[in-house]
This record gives structure tokens, sequence and C-alpha cells, in this order.
DNA sequence: AATGCATTTTTGTGATCACAAATTTCGAGA
DNA sequence: TCTCGAAATTTGTGATCACAAAAATGCATT
């Protein structure tokens, strides 16, 4: 199934859509910190485009959850709490169980060779300590898999929730990485689309993200807050005037002015 | 757990949400007909707005899937087929179970007697026939019952969900809404929630999501599609010039200019 | 009557401007 | 040193304009 939306996500040469994938790779690379507060013209300013497209991508990520508007006027990076990370948890399990028992129906010889390449690079890069790279890998791979189930509106669903707890999956660096059988997991779930065992593989990724996000649950403090390890550890200080600066937003894919 | 965005919601007076609200209305009780074409200038006419907010309704109900934007460039509400149907009644029956589930766990009286109150309005609004107060009230029911698992995001999900499925719901009138042992159902839901007893209460909205998204899949001709019945059927044709002001987009809680 | 092509119109996109509301700054008074 | 309030600045919102791409229209040719 090919919908017309999934079409426009690859022709769609806007700014609006360069500003919008800009801010999501900024906030799933965990670039920003939680509670930070966002302007659209210093988006604007940093992307080096007008404030018409900023505000579009920013509004539709406040949409998806990513941003959060207060009452007043200011978008915020959305504060992450143990009790949203453990109803987040509850959602995703939910969701992604769907998509991969749908997955293990119908997917095909060459969809599971794929998801083994996947799975030996997350291999591979874990060797070398790459923790970005392993992001990057372990993300392909759940996609690569969900996308298998072939169900358009499911996979959307999967992706918004990605977006919101994108930013704290540094905090399984390098602990939970290493003591989780993330490998070993990988290859049953393979093994089960290839058995076509819908209920082994839903079993699977079940486990795989209730552990997961029950982790970082309990990272919370004493108040409950969840605070990511940040690229540059400057974000408990906001005392004086410009420092707002040193947030750097990288235009990546937009280079134009 | 009362969110940021939440309260957002109830302050916003922006004529963006004003737009975005319009828009909804009109889509949810069914005022567009399936693969009919949008443009901006069209609905900030008719709204008597500039583009500006209108663009950023719209793009935000593109997100939500709502809308489908072609990758040419127009907006179109989008076609509904059989798979679609059945894709959402399955993500449906999940989230929507999840949140039930919770939600008998923590249901306080003042909340089920709340419930027992829209359930009697249901009641009463069927005697009378009215299928536009009818289909309101069971939405106000469902999300009474859902708001009460106290899970925000849970609830932004299902609400971008029902906004897919709200243009076929006229589709259960008058026929499975006769047949359809709804009221019933429902007082099994509640009593489910007075127990506490999660599984009974999961299970009877899961069984009522499933019949009712199932009902309107077997609508499908035989290519797969669905078409919901228009207010007025003068969907098919659309031969010559300006017929499009035919459609018209009440403004309702707009009344600027 | 049907088809191809050039012209006109429509339409989405991005930038800019004006304005009011919110936020910050700063100094006077205690 | 702290507090309060007025002035200055920042910031989101909505309207308008210019432009290019797409769609619609009209006309000539076969």
């Amino acid at each position: 199934m090919r919908t017309a939306a999934a079409a426009d996500e690859l022709t769609d040469t806007s700014l609006r859509k360069q500003v919008y994938d800009s801010l999501r790779a900024a906030l799933t690379s965990g670039r920003f910190a939680p509670g930070q507060k966002l302007t659209f013209r210093f988006v604007a300013k940093a992307l080096g485009v007008s404030l018409t497209p900023v505000r579009e991508a920013v509004r539709r990520l406040v949409a998806e959850g990513a941003f959060e508007m207060q009452p007043n006027r200011s978008v915020r990076i959305p504060l992450m709490t143990k009790a949203k990370v453990l109803e987040l948890r509850d959602i995703r399990v939910a969701v992604e169980g769907l998509a991969v028992g749908n997955a293990a129906k119908v997917a095909s010889r060459a969809q599971i060779a794929n998801l083994r390449r996947i799975a030996r690079e997350i291999v591979a890069v874990r060797k070398r300590g790459d923790s970005v790279a392993d992001r990057e890998k372990i993300s392909e791979f759940h996609f690569a898999l969900y996308t298998i189930a072939d169900q358009p509106t499911l996979l959307r669903v999967i992706e918004g929730l990605w977006l919101q707890t994108g930013p704290y999956m540094n905090l399984l660096f390098p602990d939970y990485i290493a003591s989780a059988a993330g490998p070993a997991r990988r290859l049953r779930i393979i093994q089960a689309l290839q058995a076509r065992d819908s209920v082994a593989a839903r079993r699977e990724i079940e486990n795989d993200v209730h552990g997961t996000l029950s982790y970082v649950a309990g990272l919370a403090d004493e108040a409950g807050n969840i605070v990511p390890a940040l690229p540059s550890a400057a974000g408990s200080r906001r005392s004086k005037g410009k420092a707002n600066a040193a947030l750097e937003l990288r235009p990546k894919r937009l280079d134009l002015k």
C-alpha cells in the first residue's frame, strides 16, 4: 500500500519540510535541553529562513507532541517525567506489538534478509563504540521491521511516539545497551518472522520496548523528572543574557541563503 | 495530570485554532466529500480570514492524517478504503482497549456517575431519532471514558484516529445503530469500571470498536472503496465551473470580519 | 469531433510588515 | 538589598505581497 501521503514525503522539497527535518533531527539526537525555550525568530535565524516556514514546521511538531506550546506563548522542549515515560511505554508496547505481529504474517524473504543485514551492522557498530551510529541503526532496524506490516497509519502513530521518546534514548548508553541482550533478541525476532510465528514475534518486541522504557523510567529522580545526558552539559545554567546562542542548531540539509 | 498542552487547548483563541476547529467539525460531521479538493484560498474566503491561519490549520490536519497533501500541491479529503478501515480498526482496538483497561483501575465515583448520565442521554436522543446529536453523544461517552485513564498522550493518539474515522461514522445510521446492543454494552462497561474489572472493561470496548469498524469495512464496494452518505448528495458530479461554491463551510464559532 | 500547444488563471510558498501581548530591563523608593 | 512598577524590548499572530509552478482555458490544426 503506497499512500499519497507517503509519496508526498519524498517529493516535498519545501523549506517547511527542511526546517521540520532539521528540528526533528536536532530533537532526536538530543541537541535540545528539556525545558529549553525556542522562539520562531531564533530558529529562523539559525536556519537562515523567514518566519513562515519555521512557524509551520514548529506547529506541526507541537501537534505531534515533540514541542510544547505554553498557554502564554512560547515553545518549549517538553520535560520528561516518569509517568510520561511509563505512559509512552504502554502505548508503544501496544502499537509496536501490533505492527510486528502483523509483520510476521506477511514478511517476505527479502525483507527478512534486510533485517538480518541491519542486525549485523548493529553488532559491527557496537564494537566500535559509536553510540550515535548505534542509535541510528537501532532505529533503522525497528522501522524496517514495522514497515513490513504495510500499515501506513500505524507507522505514522509509531513515528509520533518515537519522536517523543527520541531525546531520551541517549540514556540507554552505555549501561543498558551493554547489559541488554539486544543482538540475541533481534535474532529471535527474525527467526519468528521466518517461522511466520506472529505471537512469538510480538512477544519479543513487546519485551524489548517494555524493558527499554522501564529502564529509562527507573532513571527518574525523586521528583519524577528525567534528565537526558546532553552533548554539552551546559544545560542547567541559564543565568545571563544571550547564553542562548550556545545552543547551535546545525542546518544540516539546509544550506540556502 | 494536567499537561501544559491540555491547558493550552482551552485558552487558545487564535484564528488558527478557530479555523482548525471549524475544519475539524466540518470533517467529522461529514460535510466534505471524499476526494474533494480544498484550496487555502477557498477556506480562507469561506471563513473570512487570511491565508496565514488557514495554512497552519490545514497543515496540522494534514499531519494528523485528516487531510491528504498530494505530491503536486493540493489538499484533498482522503478516500477511505476497506484496508484502511481495517487498519484503523486494529489500531483503535489496541489503544482504546489500553485506555479503558487503565480507566477501570482508577475511575472515581463521580466519573462513573458522569458516564451513566451520558449513557442515559444517548438513550433519550436515540428515541428522538436525531442522528447528529446521537453521534455527538456517543463521542462524548467514549472520550469521557478515555479521559478517566488520565493519559494525555494516549488521548491524543486516540483523537487522531477518531479524526480519520469520523467522516464515515454516518454510515452506522440507521441500520447498525438499531441492530447493535449499544446501550447494554455501555451499561456493562460502566459496571466493569465500578467493579474495577480492568479485563472486562477492556474486552467490552474492544468488542465495541471491532464490531463498529468491521461493519463499516463491510460496506465497501467491489473495488474496496467506501463512500459515506453525504448531507447533500451532489458529490459525484463536478462537471462545470464554479460548482465548488456549493460546498459550504459554515463558520460556526468563526464570525469575525 | 478530437488532439496538441500556447496563454491565462489559479494556487501553494516564502518573505515582509504591522500590531498587540508578553517578557525583560531598569531605576525609584523603602 | 529587596520590591514594585513603568518603559523598552522581544515575540507570536495575522495580513499582504511577489513569485513560480501547476491547472485550466482557449484556439488552431488535423
